[in-house]
DNA sequence: CGGTATCCAACGTGATACTG
DNA sequence: CAGTATCACGTTGGATACCG
């Protein structure tokens, strides 16, 4: 196995590895938000470690901050377009994590 | 955004994230190997690390582990039917990881 | 050779309170 | 509304030593 490749899937699960993050970047794929509208969306996620994940998930270059000085703030959350590569990977990552359900359950009535 | 589809994601994410287990999984792929063999691919792995995280893989349902009955003892690791399927996923894993690090490198040296 | 048992340090997450 | 600061806690990964 190529050493470069190992590298590249550590960088990545690095990225993505977040507790909320995959979530984060599914939600903000094809659309923009604002911090309270993707607070609303992950209710079991506490505010700052949401502000935590997003400010990773910036510095990684995946997600573009939006911030317009007026009062009260408001500040929008999107997906750069390099942020949007990860499309392909999350729509994988759902298959195989939806099957894998299914068979958990099957395995625990069986 | 589907309720399930979120779910799914979560569900790969806390299979996968693991500091190694992306990469055992990407060794597992096509070959069979021994705790020993596997050790040396991962040399900066720990020795129970590797084995908490095979065996958390293996209650998982994704490795297969075979225990011989000889003296010393030989214990074989592979993919179960289930786990390749990740294989897909692991290929956008690296394809997305590689250019993430190509892009960092070119943020830093410019 | 492969695995277990303890124990510990480091990190990630969350609760609460406070700021502009 | 969005973000910061501080502190507490649980989980994870690792060091060491020991077993079959």
């Amino acid at each position: 196995m190529e050493r470069e490749k190992l590298e590249s899937i550590k960088t990545t699960l690095d990225v993505v590895c977040g507790k909320w993050k995959g979530i984060i970047l599914l939600e903000l794929v094809g659309q923009t938000l604002r911090f309270n509208e993707l607070k609303k969306k992950l209710p079991d996620a506490s505010h700052q470690t949401l502000i935590k994940q997003l400010k990773e998930l910036e510095s990684d270059g995946l997600v573009d901050r939006k911030a317009y000085p007026v009062v009260p703030p408001k500040v929008e959350y999107s997906l750069t377009p390099y942020g949007k590569e990860l499309e392909i990977m999350l729509e994988e990552m759902a298959v195989w994590g939806r099957n894998h359900r299914l068979k958990k359950e099957h395995r625990e009535t069986s």
